[in-house]
RNA sequence: CGGGACGUGGCGCAGUUUGGUAGCGCGCUUGCUUUGGGAGCAAGAUGUCGCAGGUUCAAAUCCUGUCGUCCCGACCA
């Protein structure tokens, strides 16, 4: 049986004014409803109401990795810089690692994550092909300097997540485990309530090729995610764009003067053109610092991935490089460019005859000049950022554009680690191969901020039932009479009885404070009692995702109370009628 | 790391331009009244104005430095 949780007792100072320092609902309303507290940037306390939550979530998570047969470890957060030296990653992974040395002088770091950690523990003991396939997971606090810690829970220095590993002799083993993976990640969403998408993704840092995110569908949500009807969907960062340059005409090549001209917006209007018939120029350079000059349709943005992919290690260059190099900032263009500047430019320009490009001449501007006739390009590739009504790339169809919050990723990773780490099995024929990998990470602090970006209205939060810190709150209007309070601690302890999780708002506060507070926190069910409905012998539901009210006659609810005593099912059934259903 | 802004009781803010010894709302404590959507009246408590220097007869206010915080960008699971 479940106690009665008492506001009375109950630590959640909750705050009237939205704190100054919180932009997005999930960051205000999980401070102003008592549920955390910030301790620094992006490191925050959970409160009794906010750890509930965590705990229902990554109990959500331990129950679906249970499900399909992965097993719960627990490995050390602090971490031996030695085995980040092994994997190469000390080096590469930056200054997001969190650093520190112990008394001794050893290098050590907070762990961002376990890769390292995990195939060092197995490697020694799991050598046999008998062994496997093998899932092991933890659900513990991650560590990452992030540049710019932001919105609350969304993006902090520390978190909780839930990190599963798994080992193969075989792809095709690494598939199976990785299919079984994405349907319970599937199954978590959904368990924990949210609207999502799984999504085609990069895999950055962690490395592998196969990989999907799952998105929490969400207006403040960092990432951009487009999708067809037809069910592909990618983060925006891979999805190929299908931009639709016009000519100028090649046959106009000719240089002209366009004094004062400097944006893309300012050219097509100089020209009477329209900005799909101009060229943009991006300058940047590759890992060797070599200058790169970048051309795409002036109506497009550059997808700064895809021009990492085209040339390794790319990044923008700063204006003072670009000075540097000799290119005048707004009339660049590929004709007559400096010596050793390389130069790619998208796909979609391939077969446009007529380019409006800079003169590399502050002023000036050449139109309908010619790929190959009047310039070389070294590098065709995809190059722009998608926009909405691109084509997609499954049935050609227009793609959508939405937000999304990153809750979940799962990866085929290889052998990337097991290779540079010496994680080995042996064969039936007594051969050692490394082990296929894949790795599967839940920000779960980050689920708890996305559920309530998503089920939040001008009142508070409302929590899905799966997740609510209580399932039920009782609001007695009046307390320390003989009337109200008792009948109140009675219907809270029915409740109870029947397993459900109760709080009872017995603080001598007035209704408003009680309605209002109740609103806040977001309880899926209000049940109220007052001397009004006492009278006419009924409670007040009030369902806390519609707020819609209803009143339940004591007979009604006796009745239900008889019943479900024998048949514990009619409490889902009860949240089914009263109108809770999610 | 670049750009912008901000640090004044627990929270939200005014006061800074033009230096004169700190104020408002909420919250908190006590009393009375009130009691179906964040009550009213009265009385109280709570601040080395982020910190450190400097200028000055005098600094929340001006100057320098520093730390912290937020937003945008870059970057990132």
């Amino acid at each position: 049986m479940t106690t009665v949780l008492r506001m009375t007792e109950l630590y959640a100072p909750t705050l009237k004014e939205t704190p100054a320092d919180a932009a997005i609902p999930s960051h205000q309303l999980l401070l102003r409803a008592g549920f955390m507290r910030k301790s620094a940037t992006g490191l925050y306390s959970y409160l009794p109401l906010g750890w509930r939550v965590i705990h229902k979530i990554e109990q959500i998570a331990r129950e679906e990795m249970d499900g399909i047969g992965a097993q719960e470890i627990m490995m050390p957060v602090l971490q031996p810089a030695e085995l980040w030296h092994e994997s190469g990653r000390w080096d590469d992974y930056g200054p997001e690692l969190m650093r520190l040395e112990d008394r001794h002088g050893v290098g050590m770091c907070l762990g961002p994550t376990h890769e390292e950690i995990i195939v060092d523990l197995v490697r020694n003991e799991l050598k046999s092909y008998k062994q496997l396939p093998l899932t092991l997971y933890q659900i513990q606090a991650k560590f990452r300097d992030e540049r710019r810690p932001r919105f609350g829970l969304m993006r902090s220095r520390e978190f909780i997540m839930k990190d599963a590993y798994s080992y193969h002799t075989t792809q095709e083993s690494l598939e199976e485990t990785y299919q079984k993976m994405y349907d319970a990640y599937g199954r978590y969403c959904e368990r924990a309530g949210l609207e999502y998408r799984p999504v085609a993704a990069d895999s950055g840092q962690i490395g592998g090729k196969v990989t999907v995110e799952f998105h929490a569908l969400a207006e403040s949500g960092e990432a951009e995610l487009v999708s067809c009807t037809c069910g592909w969907a990618a983060n925006s960062e891979i999805a190929p764009a299908t931009p639709a340059p016009v000519s100028y005409g090649a046959s106009a090549f000719e240089k002209i003067a366009t004094p004062g001209v400097h944006t893309i917006a300012e050219l097509a209007a100089f020209l009477g053109c329209s900005e799909a018939a101009t060229v943009k120029a991006m300058v940047g350079k590759n890992a060797e610092g070599t200058p790169v000059a970048l051309f795409i349709p002036g109506d497009y943005d550059l997808n700064e991935l895809k021009a990492e992919r085209a040339f390794a290690g790319f990044e923008l260059a700063s204006d003072d490089e670009i000075e540097k190099w000799g290119l005048p900032k707004g009339s660049i263009g590929p004709v007559g460019l400096p010596e050793g500047i390389l130069v790619g430019a998208d796909e979609s320009l391939r077969d446009i005859d007529g380019w409006v490009v800079g003169a590399n001449e502050e002023g000036f501007h050449y139109v309908g000049a010619a790929p190959g006739r009047d310039f070389e390009v070294d590098v065709w590739a995809d190059l722009c950022a998608v926009k909405e009504g691109n084509a997609c790339p499954q049935c050609g169809a227009p793609l959508s554009v939405t937000r999304g919050i990153e809750v979940g990723q799962v990866f085929q990773l290889g052998t990337k680690y097991s290779e540079v780490l010496n994680g080995n099995y042996t064969d039936e024929e007594g051969d050692e191969h490394p082990y296929f990998m894949g790795c599967y990470g839940i920000g779960i602090s980050r689920t708890m901020a996305a559920i309530v970006e998503q089920c939040n209205d001008e009142f508070g939060i409302f929590w899905p039932l799966s997740v609510a810190p209580a399932h039920v709150c009782v609001l007695p209007l009046t307390v320390g009479d003989d009337v109200v309070q008792p009948a109140a601690e009675k219907v809270a302890a029915e409740l109870a009885e029947l397993g459900l999780e109760v709080v009872i708002d017995d603080r001598d506060e007035r209704p408003g404070v009680k309605f209002a507070e109740a609103d806040l926190m977001g309880w899926p069910l209000q049940i109220v009692v007052g001397k009004r409905g006492l009278e006419a012998g009924e409670y007040e539901l009030k369902v806390r995702r519609t707020n819609e009210k209803r009143s339940m006659s004591f007979d009604e609810f006796n009745e239900w109370y008889a019943l479900s005593k024998r048949e514990p099912n009619t409490v889902a059934v009860f949240f089914e009628q009263v109108g809770v259903t999610r």
